[in-house]
DNA sequence: GGGGGTGTTCATTTATAATTGAACTTAATG
DNA sequence: CATTAAGTTCAATTATAAATGAACACCCCC
C-alpha cells in the first residue's frame, strides 16, 4: 500500500514489523530485524511519526524510545491527507487562483478558444474548493 | 499532483498540455510541443485513457486520433481509485483474510501477545471493508 | 569530563522507475 | 501492392529516488 501511494517500501516494512509484533519495539530492534541501515530506520520512523502512523511508548528504566503502530484507519488516512495531499492541493490551488487566461494560453486564440479556457480555469478553481471540503469528510467517514 | 499520487511527471505534462489547449490535439502535436519521445507519449496516452482522464475525439477527414481532457473532477478521481487504489486494496484484503495469527507472529507469544495480534488481524479486515465502502462515496461527493 | 549507548545527518552508492529510440505493426492511399 | 504516415513495443539508457554507512551530536552515568 505505501508504494501504491507513492511512498518508499521501507516505510511499509517498518510499519508492518511494528504491526506484526505485539509489543513496542526500539530503534535497534527494527534495524536488526529488518536488516536495514540505521539511516533508513531513522528517516522512516521520523516520517511515520509525522504522519501519525506510529506512536512513541516510554518504557520506564530504559532510555531507548519504543514505538507502537497506530491501528486506527482514520488516523492513518488523516495523517496521509494532512501531510502529503493537502500541502500539494494548497500550493496548486494558490497557483490556479493567480492564473489568468493569458498566462494560460499556449497559442493565439479564437474567441471560442478563449471561452473554453475561461471555463477550464474556472474548473481548476472549483476542483480546489471541492477537494478542500471533501478530504476532511473522508477521514471522518473512515473513523 | 500526478507525482504526489505516485505517477510519472510525463502524465501530468501531457494532461496539462491538453488542458491548456482549447482544441483537441493529436499524438504528434504532443510529441512536438513537449519535445517528448513517441514512446513516452504513447504510454502516457494509454494510461490517461485507461483512467478516463482524456477522451478520444474523431476529426472527420483526418485519420489521426485526437484527444481532449476530461475536466470533471469526479471522473478523474473515480478513475484513479478504480485503476490504482482498488486493485491494491483487493489483493491486500484477500491476503488479510487468508492470514492466521500463527502465520503472522514474528516470535513466540505470551497469551496477551496472542490477543493483541488477534485484535490487529481483525483491524486489518475492517480496514478493508471500510475502504471498500468509503471509496465509492468519495467519487460521488466530488461529483 | 571521558566513555558507551542511542539516535541523526548527509554525501555517496545502489536500486528503481521513467524515458528514449530504433524496429516493428497497422492501416490508409495512390 | 508498394509507400507512407500513425502509433506501438520493448530493450537499452538515463534520470530519479531510496538505502547505506561513516561521521557526527546528544545525553546520561560514573
Amino acid at each position: 500500500m505505501t508504494q501504491a501511494l507513492g511512498m518508499p517500501r521501507s516505510l511499509g516494512e517498518i510499519y508492518g514489523l511494528l504491526f506484526a509484533t505485539p509489543r513496542p519495539l526500539a530503534f535497534q530492534d527494527i534495524v536488526d530485524r529488518l536488516e536495514m541501515s540505521k539511516g533508513s530506520v531513522s528517516q522512516g520512523l521520523r516520517f511515520l511519526r509525522t504522519v501519525g502512523a506510529i506512536k512513541p511508548v516510554v518504557v520506564t528504566g530504559d532510555r531507548r524510545e519504543f514505538f507502537e503502530p497506530v491501528v486506527e484507519l482514520r488516523q492513518l488516512v488523516a495523517g496521509f491527507l494532512r501531510e502529503r495531499l493537502n500541502p500539494q492541493i494548497e500550493t496548486w490551488g494558490a497557483r490556479a487562483k493567480a492564473l489568468k487566461p493569458t498566462d494560460f494560453a499556449l497559442e493565439t486564440l479564437s474567441e471560442e478558444g478563449r471561452d473554453t479556457l475561461d471555463n477550464r480555469l474556472e474548473k481548476l478553481k472549483t476542483w480546489q474548493k471541492r477537494a478542500g471540503m471533501v478530504l476532511p469528510m473522508v477521514s471522518k467517514l473512515l473513523g
